[in-house]
DNA sequence: TCAAATTACTTTGAATAACAAAGTATATCA
DNA sequence: TGATATACTTTGTTATTCAAAGTAATTTGA
């Protein structure tokens, strides 16, 4: 059980949700994010900052209607670290039952 | 999937596993975690003062063989909330599968 | 038309958390 | 009896988390 730790990336009560959301999809935008998590923007960003300081996503910016339009999407290191993380949760869970 | 909050008394790399252990169990003792899940003393006992903080765990001290022993086990709360933290994580990501 | 509100973020600072090193205390071993 | 081990707790530093405040462009309403 020992080494099964859970990358502190993404186990995290905020940031597990942002990897499920930007898992389930192509590429996410900030506003997204942003109302689907119920965020304030300063966390948002502060979170993906963090998982792209990880190259765990990287950010994508243009414009839409002359706005400007954040969006994220996962790398590959990114979303190999949470399937990872993924099989890792389960194992633990797994164990419980014995 | 906004108010799927993750309790973050449990959902910490460390923790997580330790309420993994204190479930599968009864009780469990200060020595088996700190070798089960290789954590330093100090963090150890940290994280167990803060499980038991939230009500979460309940602690026994006693001697055997003239030695002290501390054993923790959750409380009913505890229990009850690790149940919601595993009903909300298995939500979220099943979700990811759309 | 111009002031106010809205969208879309980022920066910053204060509160909290995480961790290990050092500390306490008893027991065993050689 | 000095040294090592077991069983923890306390303490202090560093890292993390979060939201308030800041920036900038845009739309909306009087």
């Amino acid at each position: 059980m020992t080494e099964e730790y859970l990358d502190p990336i993404i186990h995290q009560p905020v940031r597990t949700r942002i990897f499920a959301c930007l898992a389930s999809a192509e590429e996410v935008t900030f506003s997204y994010l942003k109302k689907t998590l119920g965020l304030s923007d300063g966390n948002l960003t502060t979170h993906m900052k963090k998982i792209m300081d990880a190259g765990y996503a990287e950010m994508k910016k243009d414009f839409v209607n002359n706005r400007p339009r954040t969006t994220y999407k996962l790398t590959r290191k990114g979303r190999r670290a949470f399937e990872v993380y993924l099989k890792r949760l389960r194992k633990i869970f797994d164990e419980i039952g014995k």
